[in-house]
RNA sequence: GCCGGAGUGGCGGAACGGUAGACGCAAGGGACUUAAACUCCCUGGUCCUUCGGGGCGUGUGGGUUCGAUUCCCACCUCCGGCACCA
């Protein structure tokens, strides 16, 4: 029979090899066929337990880079792994189709986006092919199809009708470049967080969804997530900002006005001696009009209106303000305090107006010196009098209150308990939360994104477009260039619409959304990638979900992870899914960087996926951006890595074909190997690699070593050769055991060349065979390696027979020649044995 | 300032209280070759050595322990997030 097996070629050719396997899984349609949410069929789910394993979608912005590489391949190992332990595996795959490199692209070179985006996608579509990643292509995604955006603006609709969605005027970020609002997440230190120029501040109306409120919801489910890196939930709790304190309701001097402030510090109330209103505070015309200060006042506030973000934000300026001429009253003394205007005050967090507190608040204090305001003294550290005078700076330590009538003596948190039930006793405040959190404003003023589904009627206002009539596709336009307002609205046609509740002459809304907003959702269609009735079918979105692995870079973490969380939750309580999680556990891997920078064309230190698979083949790739370190850290790229990889891969080949075509040599039976001490320590080796690969790729997310335990056992199988020669004399052949090992358990990183050798060495369908598990049996070994430390420096170690008694070994120990040598002339107070470890003697 | 993470050979890194430096890269020596590349073998933290070994070594200083890269405390440095958020 060993003639049906077949020599393998004496050198290794990656790309036959790739090109082979490749076709036999597509023929085979080896890793299609999950069950999906089908229109009119019958979906069966398998009885095996369920694995979602998912990576973040790619943006077809033209070919995929090496960051995509290492994601997909992690995605990838961990889904062959749990299909051959198992488990019913879904794997699929998408892209994040809209958004503006794909716009300023066709913009530059004539064409429509959805052309450069078409062709982007069958590039990349290629590209993940050749790199053999085991995809279910059956439920590939664009979030630009109609088919899928009808059922992004179908969630929409459903939020408008929760009253999740608001139309409000509000100071956004405005990108001059780009010529579109942002939302918050898109910014990072004043600068679009696309294309790094400056945004300015625009009073603008625009869409939000009221992500902030599920924000007490997005800190509390964190508790469901299982295994989500530290720094990601820091960084979501620190983007949510979460504070307690209190609502206290202020009125004007005349009685006219009530205007209401969050605090932290309620305790410090007594200690508030002027009020700040920020400059687009809605009451700050009225309470000027007419008055000497109003010139002042407001051109101030339009001086504010008009800086960028990064000089509102600075916060090494001094602190500008002017008085108003105007006083509110201090609820909890009748006190008169002065009102100013002042720009550190921020309209969209708390209610936009302060009660100011310059002794016990670093800013107040500063802007109190500045212009000359009282400083008055309500805490009391442990070394100070209620009078000791706050001239330095502003006391934010502990201790106990003072100057606060009934709370004096308290301790600051007793007396911000005590002030809050006085307010709310008194029906002036209460105790609060206030998040630094903000709505998702999803309007853009581009092209290549979802049309927002609302008709703006004369009679109605905005009125959503109902199910019936989604999709409202992306209309055609001469020209998508941006101009500051949508293209969409150009276009007459598409602009011109009756009401769907009226039926009155009404205007189409002509921002498209955000294409965060696509992603948020798209992990669920995957679930029904082609069902025409609905988005996906709850009964199978609660199968497969949450996605029981999600992988990306964590540069999403108060992005589409957050953006994510909230849809799901959203979903859950319009009771379409029955889960509140999208993905239970994540894993953010680390960036590839060149040269010490991130790579990129503008630094012209890309290395490109494809050169590599030309060169040394796919599976070199795979296994090289896994190798390369920790796959959660960012490394740095080595060429000569790379090598190193392949070079592995080619001894593996060498090794394979010196033993020979199959067929497979079974599993050795420690008993059998009793008189070949050699040969048993290689079974043993083998299983001892299962046993680590498994938990490495299983559990620790190792992958950099799971694979060099495997070149520690392709190293031990060529010593083993070149001592012993090819075949086993008699008795089990396990050589060729522990080759057929190494290459069953390297398969999910190198997919072709192992299942070549693997068919080589008389096996089939390599990424159908049950992943082993290690034999307890031959794991054991009867000789370890004892080792002798007196006061903790080692000073012996030999072999010994495993399992000893304590007493056996101690006196094994004491024979020992460097042993005795060592202990010459010395005391031992004590002696600590850990049985098949080592023996540490305590001396004087 | 607050919150997270990390500091180990020339380099990437390994070791989840018990042999520090697995595996790989680069380097040096050797074999093969007319030569080179490829490949294979050997060496390799550092200092001392009578070549048997010995001292010192995981950012710094303490602590716990028979024993600490690992656990605890303080500090230093680097990376990331937040930051005029009341």
């Amino acid at each position: 029979m060993t003639d049906s097996y077949e020599l393998l070629p004496d050198r290794y050719n990656a790309t036959d090899v790739e090109e082979r396997w490749q076709q036999i899984w597509e023929r085979e349609r080896a890793f299609l066929g999950a069950t999906i949410s089908r229109d009119g069929h019958d979906t069966v789910r398998s009885e095996r337990p369920k694995s979602y394993v998912l990576e973040m979608l790619p943006y077809p912005s033209g070919e995929i880079h090496m960051g995509h590489v290492k994601n997909y391949t992690m995605g990838d190992v961990i889904a062959h792994h749990r299909r051959r332990c198992g488990a019913a595996v879904f794997h699929p795959m998408g892209y994040d189709a809209f958004g503006l490199p794909a716009e300023n692209a066709a913009i530059r070179s004539g064409e429509h986006p959805s052309v450069v985006t078409q062709r982007n996608i069958a590039r990349i579509r290629v590209q993940l092919q050749r790199l053999g990643f085991a995809i279910d292509w059956d439920t590939e995604i664009s979030t630009a199809d109609p088919e899928y955006y009808r059922w992004t603006q179908w969630i929409f609709v459903k939020m408008f009708e929760r009253g999740l969605v608001e139309r409000r005027e509000a100071a956004v970020n405005w990108c001059p470049v780009d010529q579109t609002v942002l939302a918050n997440e898109q910014v990072l230190d004043g600068r679009c967080e696309r294309c790094g120029t400056d945004v300015e501040l625009r009073q603008l109306t625009q869409w939000f969804l009221r992500i902030t409120d599920y924000a007490q919801d997005l800190l509390d489910d964190m508790a469901l997530l299982e295994d989500w890196p530290e720094r990601v939930l820091a960084m979501q709790r620190n983007w949510i900002g979460r504070s307690e304190g209190a609502r206290v309701m202020f009125s004007t001097e005349d009685g006219d006005h009530e205007i209401p402030v969050f605090t932290t510090r309620p305790d410090t109330l007594f200690g508030a001696t002027f009020f700040l209103l920020a400059p687009e505070h809605p009451l700050l015309g009225t309470l000027v009009e007419g008055r000497p200060e109003s010139s002042a006042v407001m051109s101030y506030a339009r001086a504010a209106a008009r800086a960028s973000l990064a000089e509102r934000s600075a916060t090494d300026k001094p602190k500008s303000g002017v008085f108003t001429g105007r006083y509110v009253i201090n609820p909890i003394n009748g006190a008169q305090i002065p009102v100013w205007v002042a720009d550190y005050v921020l309209m969209d967090y708390g209610t936009g107006a302060i009660m100011a507190v310059p002794g016990h608040d670093e800013r107040d204090f500063a802007f109190a010196q500045q212009h000359g305001l009282p400083v008055r003294r309500v805490v009391a550290g442990p070394e100070d009098a209620a009078d000791t005078p706050l001239v330095e700076a502003a006391y934010v330590g502990p201790g106990r209150m003072v100057n606060s009538e009934f709370l004096n003596g308290l301790e600051i948190a007793e007396a911000k308990g005590a002030a809050a039930t006085w307010l709310s006793e008194h029906g002036i405040g209460e105790a609060t939360v206030g998040y630094r959190l903000r709505d998702w404003l999803i309007s853009r003023q581009r092209y290549w994104g979802v049309p927002i589904p609302i008709v703006h009627c004369p009679n109605c206002g905005p009125v959503a477009v109902p199910d019936t009539q989604l999709p409202v596709l992306l209309p055609e336009v001469d020209d998508y260039a941006p101009k500051g307002q949508s293209p969409l609205a150009t276009n007459a046609e598409f602009l011109a619409v009756s009401c769907p509740s009226c039926g009155a002459d009404a205007r189409r809304e002509t921002d498209t959304m955000d294409t965060f907003v696509d992603s948020s959702w798209y992990y669920l269609r995957y679930t029904a990638p082609h069902l025409s009735s609905a988005p996906f079918e709850r009964e199978l979105a609660d199968y497969w979900l949450p996605v029981d692995q999600y992988i990306g870079g964590v540069e999403h973490a108060v992005l589409h992870l957050l953006y994510a969380r909230f849809f799901t939750k959203v979903l859950h309580d319009l009771g379409l899914v029955g889960f509140r999680e999208p993905f239970a556990r994540l894993f953010t891997q680390g960036m590839i960087y060149r040269d010490g920078a991130k790579m990129s064309k503008s630094k012209g230190n890309v290395v490109s996926p494809d050169e590599i698979v030309g060169q040394y083949g796919a599976d070199t790739l795979r296994l090289y951006v896994l190798f390369m370190g920790p796959a959660a850290d960012d490394i740095e790229w080595s060429d000569r890595g790379v090598v190193g990889a392949r070079r592995f891969l080619d001894r593996l080949w060498s090794l394979t074909r010196a033993v020979g075509p199959g067929p497979l040599a079974p599993r050795p039976s420690a008993a059998a190997l009793v008189g070949s001490p050699v040969s048993l320590e290689l079974a043993r080796r083998a299983e001892a690699t299962i046993a680590k690969v498994s938990s490495d790729i299983g559990e620790r997310f190792s992958f950099h070593t799971a694979i060099a335990a495997v070149q520690e056992l392709v190293n031990a199988c060529v010593r083993h050769q070149a001592e012993n020669g090819s075949a086993e004399a008699h008795g089990p052949d396990v050589l060729r055991y522990a080759i057929q090992t190494a290459v069953s358990v390297l398969f999910p990183f190198a997919p072709h060349v192992t299942c070549e050798l693997w068919e080589s060495l008389g096996g089939e369908r390599l990424w159908e065979v049950a992943w082993p598990t290690a034999d307890a049996e031959l794991l054991v070994r009867d000789q370890v390696t004892l080792v002798v430390q007196v006061n903790g420096k080692v000073r012996d170690r030999f072999e010994a027979a495993a399992g000893l008694e304590d007493d056996a070994v101690l006196a094994l120990v004491r024979d020992r020649p460097k042993v005795i040598a060592a202990l010459e002339g010395k005391e031992v107070i004590r002696d600590v044995v850990v049985p098949d470890r080592l023996v540490n003697f305590v001396v004087k």
